[in-house]
DNA sequence: TACGATAATATGCATGCACATATTAACGTG
DNA sequence: CACGTTAATATGTGCATGCATATTATCGTA
């Protein structure tokens, strides 16, 4: 049994989780007010405060101003989960990393980004197509719009030495984006990019971040296959 | 411009942000003391902390005690996904939900998770095997164990009303839980079962968790193709 | 010079207080 | 009774202060 230290706030915190999971407080309604919790465990109602305000944030309990703090009714299942830079992650496994660069090119974008990418009409984007190898063997696949508007020193980088990836996380911080995860078979170009068998199931990332309302870049990553992205809950 | 009322904290966040956005505190090294900003803003330290505690949560600034804060060399991307009871997550898409269990017994762990989930040798697990629908097509298909010493009401379930999924989270709380996205082929089970064709990139999803110590359920969830996994960052 | 003890310092955290704000309950008036 | 106004209340947040703790710098001694 982890002793908790009484009056810390992650001492009150886990007291509160376990009355919780315990069922103490039945999911639904409400629990004590802040006043008299911080009576019960003898400590300022800040530091009561604390604990569930941080017990909020995980979802675990509802507050409202007036209205108390009670017991969330479907606890939603969050996972925090870090992307990393390709090469990051590759050489956390204890792999060297290279890339190469595949395509580079000025265009239009392409129709299907125009309702998410909202750039100037007939703007030119830059396109970018890399592979990225982990010890040699290929890792994962890249495709990229960067909206020169957003980030005007990419023109002049070449990319084959950093990553655009890596470049951009360091030059043209984002404020936001959208996220979102996918499998694809591999179609003939794949399956030859990523040396699998064509009609691999493949486990595919799309991300487009924006610096404010102009957006910055568009990428697909492809990772070759037995790729998983973990986490822990 | 969001005029940011200059001393709520997160006010001050803003300002800060923007000023690491703005390369006014280079990514590596240090920002001024709590103190000073407290100082600079005209509030107290308590603020200030309150601001860089939430820039630190998010993986922007490293903060050590004694060595006091620094802009983070390659700012993680991090996103929180929520991941929800799949009723919910239908029902959100305007769809009518249902489910139905295609298998139910008693079995021993099947060798692959021996490692993974920490039974008593030769203890039987209840397994069960569902598919999901929404507007009765199918949506995802469900492969789960369930450990009975873990959660014991289990065993007197049918979950041919409720399904396991929300049965647990409401009678059988996790204190944590290993989660991986991954990407499968349809075999020909899969492909039935999800109305696909064989050999489809299917998006897999595989959770583990535990109350403290002891493991309470294996689930393997298999989306039906479109499937994506979205979230912000 | 090497190295261990000690001091200095920046963040971490708890307290007590005051006021802000959202939301609900009570109330009063037509 | 319906409905808008007002009061009550629980959480949200800011401030000043003090002490705790981790880490670094400094100093003294062998």
């Amino acid at each position: 049994m982890t002793l908790t230290d009484t009056n810390s706030w992650t001492g009150i915190r886990e007291v509160l989780l376990r009355r919780i999971h315990d069922r103490v407080w039945q999911p639904g309604e409400q629990i004590p007010h802040e006043a008299d919790l911080a009576q019960e465990f003898g400590c300022a109602r800040t530091t009561v405060n604390r604990a569930l305000r941080d017990l909020a944030e995980s979802g675990l309990v509802i507050r409202k101003r007036r209205a108390g703090t009670r017991v969330a009714l479907n606890p939603p299942q969050r996972a925090t989960l870090t992307i990393p830079i390709i090469r990051e992650e590759v050489e956390a496994l204890g792999r060297t990393y290279r890339h190469s660069l595949l395509e580079r090119d000025l265009r239009p974008l392409p129709p299907m980004l125009h309702g998410a990418f909202q750039v100037s009409l007939g703007e030119n984007v830059l396109f970018l197509k890399t592979l990225h190898f982990a010890d040699d063997r290929p890792y994962a696949f890249e495709e990229r719009y960067i909206n020169l508007k957003a980030a005007p020193g990419a023109q002049d980088m070449s990319f084959e030495d950093v990553s655009a990836n890596e470049w951009l996380v360091h030059n043209a911080p984002y404020s936001h984006g959208d996220l979102s995860f996918f499998a694809v078979n591999a179609d003939k170009t794949l399956s030859r990019k990523l040396d699998t068998a064509s009609g691999s199931a493949l486990f595919a990332m799309e991300r487009i971040t924006w610096s404010g309302e102009v957006p910055i870049t568009h990428v697909r990553l492809i990772f070759a296959p037995g790729y998983r992205m973990r986490t822990e809950i």
